[in-house]
DNA sequence: CAACATACGGAACGGCGTTCCGGTTGCCAA
DNA sequence: TTGGCAACCGGAACGCCGTTCCGTATGTTG
């Protein structure tokens, strides 16, 4: 169920084998590739490590956004489920908010130049947004209201904002052993508790 | 002496005429392209604007960001400046950090593009990055100190930290009318505060 | 095994920043 | 005024990029 589509029957006749297994080659290479050189290394490299084409990379991922959202589709799934567990686990809503964005940062941080990727306004890069946005927000919402609900934080900031903001904060970590993102995020979560 | 290089006898043996003149008109053209497009305008589009060729760009500016530098140069020169000034008329030392961190966002801002151009890890940026830092961070610094030794905010983070910090929240503002930078910048230095 | 849809590889295209160099032009000395 | 030379100019050229296109190869199905 954490595939790309399933249920119902299927729709897709099935694909030929060679280019599911170019597929899975693909994302793995793509995967390894992003984690040596970041999420901007050149599609090219990719398609080496693939040992395929570059046009066999835009058949079936129609931008580099689609690539990059299929490589980390599975992480961000899990960083959206946990926001419910958190709010069910922690002791206040706060505490949950805190923690699920410190997940959110973790996974940030730990992908080079994918922090600034989701935030570029080159249109290739709108699916990218486009999933980020539709998968978090709701999540990111849900918390957010429980806390201002409980009197915690001050209603200041929707979700959107704040999961911008959070992300910048990410942009560069990793780079630079003087920037400590993660800090800086928790000071916008602690700028955000009533006083 | 707000010039670029002023006072001591010349030293540079004065430049040919055409040469000071496409100097001028480059900056002009590279203003206005900036306003128009933002600071990453095609190289090409500058030369055009300023009716010069492309050679002539990289000849009185190294790289792109020398010439970034060389238009706002009086804008960072005006922002350092102020930090001071702001220290000694606001009542307290964290009231003059949040006055100065307004001034820089405000700056930040109304420059598209700047503010990623500050966070790009391309080796052609590094003039653009060490300038602000060299010319802002020892202000900042000023500042964070005045604060801290006052007991207005914990002495949690550099003056390094906290600019980038702020560039980072500055990115994409005016992209996006859902995106408030200066709120996030706010809350940031909110959560600078000893609780 | 044939025949056809599907998928492949990589050349080709347009755009970018930057470099290079043959031609031009401002400047100063004669 | 003019001659000559250093300084300067324009834009072609280079290498890299993402993306598109198309002739060719191959899995699949009857």
């Amino acid at each position: 169920m954490a595939d790309i589509d399933s249920g119902s029957a299927q729709p897709a006749p099935r694909k030929r084998a060679d280019a599911r297994r170019n597929e899975r080659a693909l994302l793995d290479a793509a995967a390894a590739a992003f984690v040596t050189s970041g999420v901007d290394v050149p599609v090219r490299d990719i398609a080496v490590r693939a040992g395929v084409g570059v046009g066999t990379i835009y058949r079936h991922f129609p931008s580099r956004a689609d690539l990059i959202v299929a490589v980390y589709r599975h992480q961000i799934e899990a960083c959206a489920e946990a926001g419910p567990a958190l709010l069910a686990d922690s002791d206040t809503p706060y505490a949950a908010l805190a923690r699920w964005i410190d997940l959110f940062v973790d996974f940030l941080v730990t992908k080079h130049g994918l922090a600034a990727a989701l935030q570029s306004d080159d249109a290739a890069f709108q699916t990218l947004h486009a999933y980020f946005l539709d998968r978090l927000v709701p999540v990111c919402d849900q918390l957010l209201d429980a806390a201002v609900a409980a009197g915690e934080i001050r209603p200041d900031l929707d979700a959107y904002g704040l999961l911008r903001g959070v992300g910048n904060l990410c942009i560069g970590a990793g780079n630079d052993p003087r920037y400590d993102a993660r800090r800086l995020v928790d000071l916008l979560v602690a700028g955000l508790g009533v006083r």
